[in-house]
DNA sequence: ATGCATGAGCC
DNA sequence: GCTCATGCATA
């Protein structure tokens, strides 16, 4: 290696269309997945723009003002600590309440979340579901947990994804499944698997507004096959992993991760020729730099910004003069040359 | 739990 | 080449 490597690419060149190195991927995602001693996020300066309707290209999907806790560290731990039966949960059948007698109410209800903001997701479509409050009519009765409001039918709101994953995530723990096992399952029920990044993400509400919306209802069958101890013995079948070449993971120096950040912050979306040069600068490919910034984007979509570890009572601390994000001036980045 | 990556669909 | 849904591999 000399000595000016900024990023470990492990290896380079040679993982697609080389037929010479097979390896399957082992389900053993979780060796070492204990430390959950997260919470925070180490990019502290949060830029989120709470006005809309400006000439921003899109400032968040959910509305920005949605100040979801991304998840508590207690329910964090113990969600890793029962990944340890990822050998899949169940061998022929659908052994619910067979693995779930060892706990008994750890986890406490503690549903610190009440604020009421209007969510306006006019970006994509013009679906109008302002979130009418015409409570004019008598809710159903729903004991507990494990229906919502809207059921699967019409489109849910923000706050009801944000609630629906919370008690998602509480019932899972409950009845002793994993992300994993959860992701699985679907795919043996609806034939749609996931992994267990997308259901934790899903939890997370780390996706856009349209994935959990077309996710939701697939949880929320799952949950009620689930706790409704159903013994029926459905079929497991899972699809065969997939022999597929993957470019190992380029590790980015965390000094190169600020210059990206800070690029970004200027121009979310560099030219090519801007990615050139960048990808010279920090001495990274080309396609790195492009994918980073790629990602980049999407993360700057999701419902729970880059960054943002305050609880949504802190958020009331420090009304006023919105602080996550100085309002930087509209700097429209623009092609250096044209090429054309 | 999250960073980097793939691939399908769109332009 | 971008967005968007999704996931392998990893800290």
């Amino acid at each position: 290696m000399q000595p000016g490597t900024t990023a470990v690419t492990t290896v380079s060149g040679g993982y697609r269309g080389d037929p010479s190195v097979k390896m399957v991927q082992s389900a053993d995602f979780m060796h070492g997945a204990m430390v959950a001693s997260n919470g925070g996020h180490m990019l502290s300066h949060a830029h989120q723009s709470p006005h809309l309707g400006a000439h921003q290209t899109h400032a968040g999907s959910w509305g920005g003002s949605s100040a979801a806790h991304i998840s508590s560290i207690s329910e964090g731990q113990q969600q890793q600590q029962q990944q340890q039966s990822l050998v899949y949960s169940q061998p022929s059948g659908f052994t619910v309440n067979g693995m779930l007698s060892s706990h008994t109410g750890q986890s406490l209800s503690h549903s610190g979340l009440m604020r009421g903001d209007s969510p306006e997701l006019d970006h994509h479509h013009h679906h109008h579901h302002h979130q009418s409050h015409n409570h004019h009519t008598h809710h159903h009765q729903h004991h507990g947990v494990g229906h919502d409001p809207q059921s699967d039918e019409d489109t849910p709101t923000s706050d009801d994804l944000e609630h629906f994953a919370k008690q998602f995530k509480q019932r899972r723990i409950k009845l002793g499944f994993t992300q994993a096992d959860v992701g699985l399952a679907l795919g043996t029920l609806y034939g749609n698997v996931f992994s267990q990044t997308t259901i934790c993400r899903f939890e997370a509400l780390q996706l856009s507004f349209k994935n959990m919306c077309k996710l939701k209802p697939l949880l929320n069958k799952w949950l009620e096959e689930a706790d409704s101890t159903t013994g029926s013995p459905t079929s497991i079948d899972k699809i065969a992993t997939q022999g597929r070449k993957r470019k190992k993971r380029t590790s980015i120096e965390v000094s190169v991760k600020g210059a990206l950040e800070s690029h970004f912050l200027k121009c979310p979306k560099p030219s090519a020729q801007e990615i050139n040069s960048l990808a010279d600068t920090l001495q990274l490919e080309k396609e790195v730099v492009r994918v980073w910034f790629c990602n980049r984007r999407q993360k700057e979509k999701r419902m729970t910004p880059p960054g943002l570890p305050r609880t949504p009572e802190d958020a009331y601390s420090q009304v006023g003069s919105i602080g996550p994000d100085t309002p930087s001036p509209s700097i429209e980045c623009k092609r250096m040359y044209s090429d054309t």
